[in-house]
DNA sequence: TAGTGCTTTTCATTTGTACAAAATGCATTA
DNA sequence: TAATGCATTTTGTACAAATGAAAAGCACTA
C-alpha cells in the first residue's frame, strides 16, 4: 500500500484514512460494544505505527460520530459499528479512485497498452509524480512494466479464450501444488478470519452485489491457501494472478449473479474444511473442480459485454 | 529493469551500457564474423528502443574496438567476440553494484532489517532518488516492503537456506508441471538452439570460467523448456526465477566451479534429449533431479563466503 | 530501398527548496 | 502504571526549473 498523499490540501492524510477504516474493522471484529474505551497506544502498536498518525484517525472518527470523548479524558466508541457504510463515513482516496479509472479503461481498450507518462498527465489532470505513483503501483502488482527507453507497458489482458485456459491451467498448477507442499500448515488465525469472511458473505444478502467485496474474500482465501505452503514465490504467483483478475473484472461491467456467489462460498469453506481436517487430497481434490467451473464460468461467456 | 541513470556526470547512459552488452550477445550469437556489417535500425527494431540509444551503444563499442568504422559509411565487426570477456570491456553499471552490495550486506545482517531513506542516503553516499529507486528494485522483486509510516523492511529470509529452499521448490512445481501440460509441444528451432549453445559450453572451457556465459545458456534452457508449454504464466514464473537468482548469485560472488556446470550442461543436454523423444515422464524424472543438485549445491554452501 | 548523420521535439530524471506528516520524547494526569 | 497532550525531531512528499537522454523527423547517400 502507498500511503503518500494526493491531496495535500484538505483532511486527513491517507495513512489516517486508511487507520481509522482499520480501526472501524477491529472494533467490529473484536466485538466492542458502545462504551468501550480504545487505547491509542494500543492501536499504534497493533498496526504499527506512531500514535500521530493514530490521533488523526480517531479525531476523524471523533468527529465522524463513531467515537466520542470520555468525561474525563480518553475516547470511547460511540454507536454500534456493525451497521456502519464505511464508504459513507470515510471519503475514498482520490487517488485510488484514479487507480481505478485507470485500471477500467486499459481493461475495456480504452487505455493504450504502451502509454508514457507525459501522455497520461493532461489526460487524469494530474501531476506528474502522481502518474508516476499510479504506474509504479501498477508495477509492483505485475500489471506494467517499464520499457527500455521511454515509456511504459501493460502486461496483456486476459482477453480471449486462450488466455483464460492458460490462467486456469496456472492457476491448477500453483494453487494445486500449494496443498501437496511438505511444510503445508495451516494458520489458524487465518483460516478463522477467512471462514467469518465467507460467513458473513453468506449471511448478508446486500455483500453479494456489488462484487467488490465478493472479490476481495475471493482473493484473500486463494492468497491464504496459497500462503499456508509457507512458501513465498507460490503465494505471490497466486497474488498476482488474482490481480489479473481484478483488472479484467473491471473491465466488463460484468458482475456475478448472487446464486453464483453463494456457490462459491461454499465451495471455499468446503475446501476449508477439508484443509482443517488435513484431509489435503480431498481439499485439492475440491479446489481442482473449484477452478475448473471458475474457468467454464469466465472463460466461456463473451468478453465483450 | 530500471534504466534510470545515477551517473548524469560521464559517458554512456545505462541504457546504452545495456545495449551494448546485448549488442555483443547478439554478434555472438547469430555468429556474425568479423567483418560484418551491423545495422543500426535494425538493432533498434529487435530491442525495442529508437536509434539513438543504439547509436550511443555503437560508438562505445568502436571506441573499445569491438566495432570499426567502414571506409565509406556504416559498421562492421572488428573483432571475434566469442574470446571477449564483457565486464572488462564495459563498466559495470554503478546503481547495480550498489543492490548487489545492499543485498549483500543485508544478507549477512550488516543492514538492519528496517531502514528508512533518509539513513541509507548517507550510508551509500547517494541521493533519494537513487535510494528510493534500489529500495522500489528490492520491492519489486519481493525483497522488501514499504511500511505503513515511514521507513522500509526487507523480507525475513532474503537469502539462506530458507529463501533457496523455497525457490527450489518452487521451480520443481512450475517446470515439471510444465512437462506435463497438454499443450505441451517442443519447437525445433528453439531445441536446436538450445542444443547448439550447450555444446558451445562443453567444447570451450574458457566459457566456463566467468559464470556469465553459463548463467545465460542455463536461463535460456529453463524458459524455453517451459515455454514448450505454451502457457506464458509459466514461462513468465522462470523468468522471473532466473532474474531473482541472478542477482543473489553474482551479489555473494558465488562461481561455479567448471566441473559442476560441465555436469549442469550434460544433464540438460539429457533431458532435452527425453523431451524431443517425447518421453515426458523420463525427462520429468531427469528435470526434478537435476533441480534438486542445483538446490544442494546452492543451498548447501556458506552465505559468507 | 534501407542506412546514415544530423536536427528538432518530446520525454524523463535530477536537484533543491518548501512543506506536510510521522516518529519520538517528556511532562502531566487519571 | 499507562495513557494523554504537547513540543521537537526526523522522515518523506510536492513542486518547479534545469538538465540530459531518447524518440521522431528529414535530407542525403550508397
Amino acid at each position: 500500500m502507498d500511503y503518500s498523499d494526493a491531496d495535500p490540501s484538505d483532511g486527513p492524510s491517507t495513512l489516517q484514512l486508511d487507520l481509522a477504516r482499520r480501526i472501524i474493522d477491529r472494533i467490529r471484529d473484536a466485538g466492542l460494544s458502545v462504551g468501550t474505551r480504545v487505547s491509542a497506544p494500543e492501536l499504534a502498536r497493533i498496526f504499527g505505527v506512531s500514535r500521530s498518525p493514530i490521533t488523526g484517525a480517531l479525531d476523524l472518527l471523533v468527529e465522524k460520530g463513531v467515537l466520542q470523548p470520555m468525561e474525563t479524558r480518553g475516547l470511547r466508541v460511540a454507536r454500534d459499528v456493525s451497521t456502519l457504510n464505511l464508504s459513507e463515513i470515510l471519503p475514498n482516496s482520490p487517488i485510488e479512485d484514479l487507480y481505478r479509472q485507470m485500471l477500467r479503461e486499459r481493461a475495456q481498450g480504452a487505455l493504450p497498452q504502451d502509454v508514457s507518462e507525459a501522455e497520461l498527465m493532461p489526460r487524469y489532470g494530474v501531476s506528474r509524480g502522481i502518474v508516476r505513483k499510479l504506474l509504479m503501483r501498477f508495477a509492483a502488482e505485475g500489471l506494467a512494466q517499464r520499457l527500455p527507453g521511454h515509456g511504459w507497458r501493460f502486461v496483456d489482458t486476459l482477453v480471449g479464450e486462450e488466455a483464460y485456459r492458460e490462467s486456469y491451467e496456472f492457476r491448477a498448477i500453483v494453487e494445486c501444488s500449494a496443498l501437496r507442499t511438505p511444510h503445508f500448515k495451516v494458520d489458524k488465525d487465518i483460516a478463522g478470519q477467512i471462514r467469518r469472511a465467507h460467513e458473513r458473505i453468506l449471511s448478508d444478502p446486500a455483500s453479494r452485489s456489488g462484487s467488490d467485496e465478493w472479490f476481495r474474500v475471493n482473493a484473500f482465501f486463494h492468497e491464504n491457501l496459497a500462503g499456508f505452503s509457507g512458501n513465498r514465490f507460490l503465494t505471490d504467483a497466486v497474488r498476482h494472478q488474482n490481480n489479473l483478475r481484478r483488472m479484467q473484472e473491471s473491465a466488463a461491467f460484468f458482475e456475478l449473479p448472487a446464486e453464483r456467489i453463494e456457490q462459491s462460498c461454499r465451495e471455499h469453506l468446503a475446501i476449508l474444511d477439508a484443509v482443517e481436517n488435513a484431509d489435503l487430497e480431498w481439499a485439492e481434490a475440491l479446489l481442482r473442480q473449484h477452478l475448473k467451473q471458475a474457468l467454464e464460468y469466465g472463460g466461456g461467456r463473451d468478453d465483450n459485454d
